[in-house]
DNA sequence: ATGAATGCATACTAATTTAGTAGGAGATTA
DNA sequence: TAATCTCCTACTAAATTAGTATGCATTCAT
């Protein structure tokens, strides 16, 4: 496996914010659809607040909701975020660097791919 | 990142091994020109060999040699050897198998895109 | 005002995976 | 027969991922 569950969850939960877009879902009542713990998704959804994915607001009643139409939020943009990199291999031996890598070209390729798939879908098709 | 280093070193391995085709090399001497542990070298050579990706020959002077012409051989087959599956994301959950899963239809696209790049690859590019 | 519900922040722990080590049996060649 | 390999299994260390715990700050409804 390659991706981790932050992907998935963030993902389902950004699926989820696109479905009720743009009335306002507590991490609570995401967690429970989805089935993820409550701290673990409430930490991933901060991350994506961060990168302006989603906006909050505080306080009885607050939420999340996405920071604007799910028709251009790009799936790519949120893997990217909670992953980190989007990059198959981390490539930073001395080895590689000075060219003696032949794996590089794989990893380079499969990278550009990655991304054309990834920031081709919108998160409304996901709904 | 998303593929460990055991894609990484097959394929510096296997790439080493293209370019001597079809002499027999150790895993000493790969591990020695690709700065890779002998030790853990030699078990990720073991995969690739059950996998009849490599031959082997026993004793002094033996060593590896590919299973066939490296421009037979597929990028894709040797990293799914050794990662054992080539799948972005394992959705085995049961909240998946019953179709609740909005993030599926990503993977799915995902890894067909990653089999075609790395399926679309010879090793014989590699040198 | 007050209490309940919620976001926000940080630190800690548990579980899993990845990477690497150790030691040795068996095969082959010079 | 000694050196040099493959082949096999078990163990350990390091890193990453997943999840928990605790508590403050903010907001709304009453």
């Amino acid at each position: 496996m390659r991706f981790s569950t932050r992907a998935e969850y963030g993902l389902r939960a950004m699926a989820n914010l696109a479905q009720n877009y743009p009335k306002c879902i507590s991490v609570k009542d995401i967690s429970k659809v989805e089935g993820i713990s409550v701290k673990y998704l409430e930490r991933l959804i901060q991350e994506l607040r961060k990168n302006n994915l989603v906006k909050s607001s505080k306080g009885k009643n607050g939420g999340y909701t996405l920071a604007r139409n799910p028709k251009l939020l790009k799936v790519g943009k949120i893997v990217e975020t909670l992953e980190g990199t989007i990059a198959p291999m981390k490539c930073n031996e001395a080895h590689c660097k000075i060219g003696g890598c032949s794996s590089r070209m794989v990893w380079n390729k499969l990278e550009i791919q990655i991304r054309k798939t990834l920031y081709g879908i919108k998160l409304s098709e996901l709904i």
